[in-house]
DNA sequence: AACAACGACAACCGCTCGCTG
DNA sequence: GCAGCGAGCGGTTGTCGTTGT
């Protein structure tokens, strides 16, 4: 128990201090972003090149939007998260200033939650609070939580299986780009006819793939589907999910 | 007032991917 | 083709402030 105390009582290892913070910010100023693993290094810090990394991207970056999310980025997290599932770093694009971190905490404290609680009022609302003194483990409960959290909200289905990024999109798309100037037919195919707008994930009726088709397949990317229709045509067709 | 429980958020960890030699 | 390395991503954990008992 003393020990525990003595540990309290410790100042915390690894939070950033304000001098720590700054070193870094003028490191990065004078040396630019990148080579994270010569920084701590050359700066003096002694923080790893990850640490040192994730703090510039997550608080110190200009542009760093701070405060809670307005009611706008709180609807747009929700309706990207229905479309991407658990890609934090692209949701986070969609929302200047905001940075994945933050959109996964956010959507980890107040939103996932929400839907919780609605789970488990469909329940019995003692229940829960039955169920944590029973593991009254103590600090175990918190993981006990997360659990049940991802227990009842599955993550929705990924529509890619590796690492895709805006980049990527961008680069795909001046693919097509190009590709439409030599055939402009082509793309009104892609858009209009290939796929139903109403159920943007599902193929048109009738329509058949080869292996020349596949390229077209990387448009039920989500983003695609959300910028080539708007918003208001995925969330017709998130309505019908 | 003291303690426990909870909520919010910062930070870390492990894995994957892409680049380079 | 392959190993090594750095960067990035998502999941998880730790810490602290607030609220409830």
């Amino acid at each position: 128990m003393e020990e525990s105390k003595a540990m309290k009582q410790q100042p915390k290892k690894n939070l950033w201090k304000p001098e720590e913070d700054f070193i870094l910010r003028s490191y990065v100023e004078t040396h630019g972003e990148g080579n994270w693993a010569t920084v701590s290094q050359e700066s003096g810090l002694m923080r790893g090149a990850k640490s040192c990394r994730l703090r510039w991207k997550n608080y110190l970056r200009p542009n760093i939007k701070r405060g809670g999310m307005s009611k706008e980025e709180e609807d747009l997290i929700i309706r990207m998260h229905k479309l991407l599932g658990n890609r934090w770093s692209l949701i986070a694009g969609r929302l200047p200033g905001r940075t994945d971190n933050e959109v996964k905490n956010y959507w980890n404290t107040h939103l996932n939650k929400n839907g919780l609680q609605d789970k488990r009022k469909a329940n019995n609302s003692n229940s829960c609070k039955k169920n944590d003194d029973n593991n009254s483990d103590d600090g175990n409960n918190k993981k006990q939580k997360k659990v049940i959290n991802q227990t009842c909200y599955p993550q929705p289905p990924l529509y890619r299986d590796n690492g895709a990024d805006l980049a990527h999109d961008i680069q795909r798309r001046n693919q097509e780009e190009n590709r439409e100037k030599q055939n402009p037919s082509n793309m009104d195919d892609i858009t209009s006819s290939h796929y139903n707008i109403n159920s943007p994930m599902i193929p048109a009726n009738n329509t058949t793939f080869n292996f020349d088709d596949e390229p077209y397949f990387d448009h039920l990317d989500p983003f695609f589907l959300f910028e080539a229709f708007g918003c208001s045509s995925v969330d017709a067709s998130l309505d019908n999910m």
